[in-house]
DNA sequence: AGTATCTGTCCTGTATATCATACATGCGTC
DNA sequence: GACGCATGTATGATATACAGGACAGATACT
C-alpha cells in the first residue's frame, strides 16, 4: 500500500474506476459501509472495533453511530457501547416485504415446500450483482443443511447462480463474475466457458442441479421464478445431501419445479 | 405546490433545539428523511416527488437516490422512475430480528393469540419516543379491525402507551408527550395529569383497558413484557370491538397477561 | 407550431462535514 | 504510581459534498 504513495500524489489517473485515495470520504458511505459490516459480522460491534475494521477515522464513526442510533436505524446493544442493527431498519425491511408480492408469497412457498419434502429450502435473489439467500427454511433432517439468511456467495458456486443469470448476454455475465468467484472453497478453478455452458443449459431445461460445488456433502436442485416472459427474478431451491438417490431426486425436482412455476405467475 | 413550502418552511416553534436555517444539510440526513417519507406512504415514489415532499434540491436528491439504489437500500419500481425500499433493508430488518429474542419469540405469541382469540393483536414497542406497532396479526372477524405494521401513534392514545411509560418519571414523561399527542381524533383532550395518573394505575395493575379513544368502535387490551424487572420493553395487545362484553374481555385479558408474562422471562 | 411541466445530467462556488489532534476518563497489568 | 490501551468528547482547518441553476429531452395539452 505504500508504494503507491511514495510514488506521487494520484491525480485522476486512468480513465476507469475512482479510486482517489485514503481521502476524505462522504458520510453517506461511511454509513453504508457500516451496516454492511455489522450484516457481515451479524453481531452487535463496539465504535471503536468499527472505526478500525473500516479504516475509518474515530471521530467520524462516534458522529456517525450517534446520528444513526438517534434515527433509529442502529441500536445499542445490552453494555452500551456495541451497537447492531435498530428497529428502523426492521420496520423498513417488513415495508419491503408488504410491497413485494414475489418475496412475500415465495416465503410462503419455501416454508411449505421444505415442510413437505423435509429438506433445506431456498429462495434466491440477484443482490447487486452478487447471489443472496434471502429466505431460507431448514429442513427436518437430523443434521441440518442450513446457511444464514442474507448470505451472499459467488454466482458460479451454486445452482442457482446459473439460472439467476440466464437470458443475459456473455458480456454483462463476465461483468458479475470475478477471477475469485471461479475458484471453489476446495481450490477447483471453474473454467468461464464452462460456467456460461451451464447457463445457457439451465436456462433452456429450466432447472439445474450442482453436485459438490460448495461443499463435498451437498447437492444443490434449483428453479427458476419468473417475473416476466425469460426475466428470472429469483431461484427456488433444495439443498440435499449429496448421495440422494437418482429417484428422489427426481421427485423433488418435479415438486419444486411446480412451486417455483406457481410463483411465476405473478 | 405553494402549500408544501407554506408547510414546510416551519420556523423553530416550540421545543427550542437547533434549526439554524434552511441551508445546506448533511447527506444522511437528506436519507434518513427519504426513509421516513417512504415509509410514511408506503409506496413508490419518484424522484422530483420525492424532492418536493422533503423540500430538498433536485439535484442532490437525485444523487443521494442513485447512491442507494446502487447501495440496495433502494429499488428502482416497475416504472424506473419510482423508488421504494430495497432488499438490503429487508435483509438488514431480517438480522435485527434474528439478533432479537424479545421481537422473534413476540411474534410467535401474537400470532398464535390471534390465532387462539380470533381477535386482532399486536405487539408494541417505544421507537424513538412514539408508540409503534412492531407486528400485527389480524384476527378471524368478518370485518377486522386492523392497523398497519410500523405504524406510529401518540402515546396517550393507547393503551400500550400507558403501560410502556410506567416505571419512567414526570420529566421524561412530560418529554415524550406533545400538546398535539393530547388531543384524540375525534377533538377531545386528555388531560397530562390524567394521562399520568392512568400510566401509574397500569403499573401497579399489570394492564391497561381504553375504550374508544383512537376511534369510537374499539377497545384496546394491553399487557406489559418486561426484559428486566420493572422494565417495560414491549406490551402485546388486544384490539377489540367496543361492545365485547366485561365476561369475555376478562377472559381475553387473561390470556393476554398469561402470553405476555412468558414472554418477560427472557 | 407554442407553452408548460415533467425527468435526468452537468457544472460551479462555498458553506460545512470530515478528519486529525488533543484531552478526559476508565480499567486493566506490571 | 506509572504505563498501556481502551472509550468518549471537543476543536479547528480544509477538502469537498451540497445547493442552485442551466441544460437537453419527453410528454402533454392548447
Amino acid at each position: 500500500m505504500q508504494d503507491a504513495e511514495t510514488l506521487a500524489e494520484q491525480p485522476p489517473a486512468g480513465a476507469d474506476e475512482e479510486r482517489p485515495a485514503n481521502s476524505r470520504e462522504k458520510g453517506l458511505n461511511r454509513v453504508l459501509h457500516i451496516l454492511e459490516f455489522l450484516h457481515a459480522n451479524q453481531r452487535a460491534i463496539g465504535v471503536g472495533e468499527l472505526a478500525k475494521g473500516l479504516n475509518a477515522p474515530r471521530s467520524t464513526t462516534y458522529t456517525l453511530v450517534r446520528e444513526l442510533v438517534e434515527a433509529g436505524l442502529l441500536e445499542m446493544a445490552g453494555d452500551g457501547n456495541r451497537v447492531y442493527f435498530g428497529k428502523k431498519l426492521y420496520l423498513y425491511g417488513m415495508a419491503y416485504m408488504r410491497g413485494n408480492d414475489l418475496l412475500r408469497r415465495g416465503r410462503q412457498e419455501v416454508d411449505t415446500l421444505s415442510r413437505e419434502t423435509g429438506e433445506t429450502s431456498e429462495l434466491c435473489m440477484l443482490q447487486s450483482g452478487r447471489y443472496t439467500i434471502v429466505h431460507s427454511s431448514p429442513g427436518t433432517r437430523p443434521f441440518r443443511i442450513s446457511s444464514a439468511t442474507g448470505l451472499q456467495i459467488p454466482l458460479p458456486w451454486t445452482a442457482s447462480g446459473r439460472l439467476l443469470l440466464a437470458g443475459l448476454d456473455r458480456g454483462r455475465i463476465e461483468a458479475m463474475v470475478t477471477q475469485d468467484d471461479l475458484v471453489l472453497p476446495d481450490g477447483r478453478k471453474i473454467e468461464l466457458d464452462d460456467f456460461i455452458d451451464d447457463i445457457g443449459k439451465a436456462r433452456v431445461t429450466g432447472y439445474c442441479v450442482t453436485s459438490g460445488l460448495v461443499d463435498a456433502y451437498t447437492k444443490c436442485l434449483a428453479a427458476p421464478v419468473f417475473s416476466a416472459p425469460g426475466k428470472v427474478e429469483a431461484t427456488m431451491c433444495l439443498v440435499v445431501p449429496i448421495d440422494t438417490s437418482e429417484d428422489r431426486t427426481g421427485e423433488l425436482l418435479t415438486v419444486l419445479r411446480e412451486r417455483a412455476a406457481r410463483l411465476s405467475i405473478s
